[in-house]
DNA sequence: ATCTATTAGTGGGATGAAGTGGGATAGAGA
DNA sequence: TCTCTATCCCACTTCATCCCACTAATAGAT
């Protein structure tokens, strides 16, 4: 289970190191894609496998379900931990999720979440401001 | 499993150098194609003689399978990664793609698309506008 | 609580592989 | 025969990867 939030630092040679509580859990091998809301998602390959599986049946035909392969599987990238706990975040990922210098990753159930500082912060106040009706839509569907 | 996106550049003897992360996967031999959204497609040939076989398949009188046949299997050249793992792009298919220069290869689960880099830029951010109905869609197909 | 040992996070140099460009050779087609 | 181009080969540059070093933080022992 992956909780918690760590600030990190993104280096000049585009390497990020994971938060050691991360690490066991995580694995050697991980897959980073581009998330929703302007982040990434990391996945440990297990985990990758199972959406790998369900993006494959996807018929190319449709132009609508071929972007969404294309958004989700080109926008993917395999990457090795080492030795160091650390992995590469390749250039067009980086981009995609506005990463430079400080770098927030966030322990979400089953994948770790990589964010800009700066929209994290902005975002978790977004949240937060809206907490009063998440909860009541929570409690709703009976999870709180 | 293809993933990723890399972008490489087509030299002038029309000499396109494969992702190391591809090589491996992709074999020696490719069939390129015209592909949909004005990108080539390469499969390995495994993968070319599956779709192949359902293209003979599709009833011949119907006007529009028999376009895409057409299109798909008129439009295919065979070729061989050479030591340095590059293919050749013919140059009725660099054409068709508008290839020069800056190119970019995606990765998409069994097949390799090949874009001009500008369009792949311009048709990823169509897509990245449409996101969030992405995000409705894919929790509708339990993938994330 | 204090001191010490170990781990975590970060930065930088060295090495090897990947991507790219160009010359030389051989073979196909005019 | 001559020309064009596919193919092979080598050279150069950039970047990923490995290794080591330094500092800060954490845990353990007294």
């Amino acid at each position: 289970m992956l909780i918690g939030e760590y600030l990190h630092t993104l280096d000049s040679k585009k390497r990020l190191s994971l938060p050691a509580k991360f690490r066991k859990e995580v694995g050697r091998k991980v897959v980073i894609t581009r998330g929703l809301d302007q982040c990434l998602f990391m996945f440990p390959v297990a985990t990758w496998r199972g959406i790998a599986e369900k993006l494959e049946k996807l018929p190319f035909g449709q132009a609508d379900t071929r972007g969404m392969s294309r958004f989700l599987l080109a926008g993917a990238a395999e990457g090795e931990v080492d030795g160091a706990g650390r992995i590469l975040i390749p250039e067009f990922l980086k981009e995609f999720a506005s990463l430079k210098g400080r770098v927030v990753l966030a322990g979400v159930s089953d994948r770790v979440e990589i964010w800009n500082d700066k929209t994290w912060e902005e975002y978790k106040r977004r949240i937060e401001k809206s907490a009063e009706g998440m909860a009541q839509t929570l409690g709703d569907m009976g999870i709180l």
